[in-house]
DNA sequence: AGGCAATTGTTATAATATAACATGCTTACT
DNA sequence: AGTAAGCATGTTATATTATAACAATTGCCT
């Protein structure tokens, strides 16, 4: 039940295949259209665990759809969200597959700053003090968003790419 | 200690004066300078809680600044960020006075959709169930955002403005 | 005076995202 | 068959958000 990391060695073909088959299915049950962009879309920002920007996304397509244009991948986005198959990441306007598209989703994302993966977690004990902290203020919840900055355990020992070094 | 409410019938002028007075302090005492622009960017956040948008605040600063450019106020905006002076909200692509420079800051933001205000909430329990599991997951954090979006208890009864089924 | 750091000015452009309208394609009903 | 409706996509243009690169200014230290 708990998501596990995306070790470094894992079988990500694994995970591609069954990203894009629970996807089909979802998406079959629901009567809604995983039409080929969207499908090859989502499969582009199943490439790998990193957060994938809407213009390298768009690079990626074009070969495959010649008439791809801004819109075009921005419109599979869209849809991809409202079906909850990736997530945005808003802190770095980016894209990335939802690990549990079946099942809640809880955006808790680490990100790492160095090699860019998302890793998302399963986080019950954050989500009820979180609900209860929301309900405490009166709010009437539509999203939430949860993001942690940082770096990720294979990355640690390694010093960061080349930024301003800024900490908090 | 807990953060109050922005009550729609608060006294706003004190929050704006509290914010200045403590950002003055802090400067000082960092060594760092509080400039004119910097200043009226700071004052022009604090105009209301709601999150402000960085060419909405161009706009502002001009009659202030003559010379005010985008990258006028995107450097004043480093500034504050860097001070803790702000808040960036990621997934508005906007900003907001932060009410607890002196103190941690916790950011756990709750935005409402209809009156676009911002209440940042002082959240211990969340706040260290969330540390517990980026223990777990080996992460080392630089920085968190926990943004949940909704509507406030002062929008509760209202409806929605206009998203999309919009049929009068 | 000369040098350095910090801030601001100036010009240009990059990166991200949406608006508006046209076209095609399937489905369902007449 | 005709045709209206819904949806996906194509096409063109533009809006919005953010940064790069370099010059000028200011205040401070030596
Ligand atoms: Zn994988
Ligand atoms: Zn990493
Ligand atoms: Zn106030
Ligand atoms: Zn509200």
């Amino acid at each position: 039940m708990t998501q596990t990391l995306p070790d470094p060695a894992h079988n990500h073909k694994l995970c591609i295949s069954q990203a894009l088959t629970t996807a089909e299915q979802l998406c079959g049950a629901r009567g809604v259209q995983l039409t080929p962009i969207r499908h090859q879309v989502l499969e582009l920002i199943w490439a790998s665990h990193k957060a994938v920007k809407a213009y390298e996304l768009l690079d990626l397509l074009k070969p495959l759809q010649h008439a791809a244009k801004p819109v075009t991948v921005y419109r599979a986005l869209d849809f991809l969200i409202e079906q909850g198959l990736i997530h945005r990441v808003e802190s770095l306007n980016a894209f990335v597959g939802c690990r549990c598209s079946d099942k809640q989703h809880e955006q808790l994302l680490l990100i790492c700053k160095h090699c860019q993966e998302v890793e998302e977690r399963y986080a019950p004990e954050v989500m009820s003090a979180l609900s209860e902290e929301i309900n405490k203020a009166g709010f009437t919840v539509h999203s939430k968003a949860i993001e942690i900055q940082g770096v990720c355990t294979a990355c640690r020992h390694l010093p960061l790419p080349q930024s301003n070094g800024q900490t908090t």
